[in-house]
DNA sequence: GATGAATGAGCGTTCATTCAT
DNA sequence: AATGAATGAACGCTCATTCAT
């Protein structure tokens, strides 16, 4: 199975596509994310795609439609197992201490931002422009995943492994450590040199006890 | 003198702008900072300048170039204060301590960050796209504004206020947890109440002390 | 079969041609013909053709692809039947004297000009301004049909019917003659009374024989 | 007095020209022969000139008028020396036989041709677009130079130096040979080498004795 | 007289979308 | 389901021309 076959499953889990669609997927999130979408042309795409143009417009009725299918499993899966699967981990308490919950959030994001690279960036690209994508952003990952990691957040504060502040702070805080080190990461550097466990191992020890010398 | 008088003044200090011109960068702002480049066009910014097309592109001779001659000077004017400033006033220590600089960095950037906000979001989405920008962008603000700060860091750690770790991962942390409020504050929740000076002093002391409870 | 499905036939024989193709290649010739290349615009011929103006770019990238594909088999057709047909026939020697030859080099000639009058103005008018015309005239027409012409001279010169001359000018010379007399039959005065058969006889007398009277 | 200068006061003689208008009209001649009139833009000429385009309308309403303006005195110009002095050459019978006649009668339009060659590009490319042009061409240049020419012929033939033929046709086999050889020596290949008195020679004889062999 | 900024119609071309096959 | 020719609105841009200075 190829990579981009992968990155189709991921996405697209339970629904049938046919080749030719997956084609256009395909070629569609290439075009999306090295050009944007209103700089990519339904042509351009077809072409790629190996497709007449008018198999697009089968599929698809816009081609925002097009863009929508493509974004919006991403803002389930990306956040859905998260959601799923870290809410029950730390409800069953299977991350004693916030270091390794935060080690095994950034190590858990890591994977998928890999896979999910072009089709994020066109996520990040896009939103400020399209009112539907925003929407579904704000209403599908922001609140739940919000609402989640406050509740974390307070969980290690009623254990006392967190100091006492406004949470959204210390989400703020906290969340802009991870993305930074993701960004940093997979979008502004990716060809720089990484040790990625080590640079994870800073950004935990960061977070937890920032930058000033202890005596 | 409006705002957007102000906006202009600061952007194209030295130029003269004929009235028209004006009337042009600032509509192409704003049409550019709410829809993207691409899916901006030329007559809606005549329209919205209220002048004919054509003279649009009497004084840019393409599209791009319009682009270009709004977000080329932010990056000159964005990042020249930093190091000019900061530059000397480092020098000349009048920041004895990292906090107090911190303090000064976030706020600097926080007076800068709220004029230019819609330039600062063309460039932001823009710069993925036109390698022309991305260039510019490295050449003038991303070399010389890192060296700056590598070297500001290096120096607050000889003095024993910065712990021992590669100064490009310090620099990564710090800028992250600046940017990470900066962006809350001013692109993601502009419309939140915010508290600026609790908000800076929080971010100030989680980039020293980290989010763990200290015994 | 209408005159201009002659003519399309004639230029485009072995080609495939749309039905709207024929529209738009039939409504160029006649504007380009009419107005010049430079002062015809797409919009009027699609107008002309009755299609819509994005059908023409369909089928050529750009306008000028569109004047090529015009031109450009005129220049085959134009020359291909002189060449291989009287080729062979002079070498086969059917025409005994230069006389006979000249007679047939004008009627075949005649034929041809009748026919892709409209087509031949656009060659002689754009020739001049567009490179890429000139370098095909040069090589498929001009050099080809040259050395064939020096050559018959050449046979005729051995045979004793032409006078000793540099076969350049005695070429210059008969060409200008035959040209002449197309030109003004069929371009500058199409409009008067020609006995087609007595002025050719004229001509080829004298190119022969001269004006001077013969004592 | 550059060579420009000297076409300038041919074209011009009486006619008062400020110094810009002289600067425009020799960079319109330059741009109209080398790009055509349609494809030349009043901006090119104007840079090309040294002035502002503005200047331009001042001076000549329309961008017609400015090629109207330029091409109308050599219809006179051209035309001129011919009619006046040779009409009055050859009724005081300074020409005795015809082959004088047509070496004095080259002669002298080859001169004109060198100098005007650029002007006449554009009168022989615009001809065909422009009416109003093609009618001045017809009322100033053909019907007068015609009518003179045709007397010349008929002169001849009566003195018995040239063979009984309508004038009509004389004249087109003559006006061919000559202009053949014009066009041929300045406009398709100026630039091999020519023995202009040995070519203007083989023309003069050819337009009397013609091709053939004479035993 | 000369300028050059301003105009808006029109240019060649591209676009997302439709629809007969 | 798939095609690709056809569409015509909209695009970025150029043009000849005007006019206040």
């Amino acid at each position: 199975m190829s990579e981009d076959e992968v990155l189709l499953q991921q996405l697209f889990e339970e629904e049938k596509l046919t080749d030719k669609q997956k084609k256009i997927i395909i070629a569609a999130i290439e075009s999306f994310s090295e050009k944007g979408y209103a700089a990519t042309s339904t042509n351009e795409i077809a072409k790629k795609a190996g497709v007449a143009e008018g198999t697009i417009f089968r599929h698809y009725k816009t081609k925002k439609e097009l863009l929508v299918s493509i974004v919006a499993p991403l803002m389930t899966k990306l956040i859905g197992p998260f959601i799923v699967n870290d809410f029950h981990k730390v409800l069953d308490r299977p991350y004693e201490n916030v270091e390794d919950f935060l080690r095994a959030a950034i190590k858990n994001r890591s994977d998928i931002i890999k896979k999910m690279l072009p089709v994020i960036k066109i996520v990040i690209q896009e939103i400020p422009f399209q009112p539907e994508l925003r929407e579904q952003f704000i209403e599908q990952v922001a609140r739940k995943t919000f609402e989640r990691i406050l509740q974390v957040i307070k969980d290690y504060q009623d254990k006392g492994q967190l100091i006492e502040m406004p949470t959204l702070s210390v989400a703020r805080l906290a969340i802009s450590s991870i993305f930074g080190f993701l960004i940093s990461r997979y979008i502004l550097f990716p060809d720089s040199e990484w040790d990625d466990e080590l640079e994870t191992e800073r950004t935990v020890q960061f977070i937890m006890h920032g930058l000033a010398v202890k005596d």
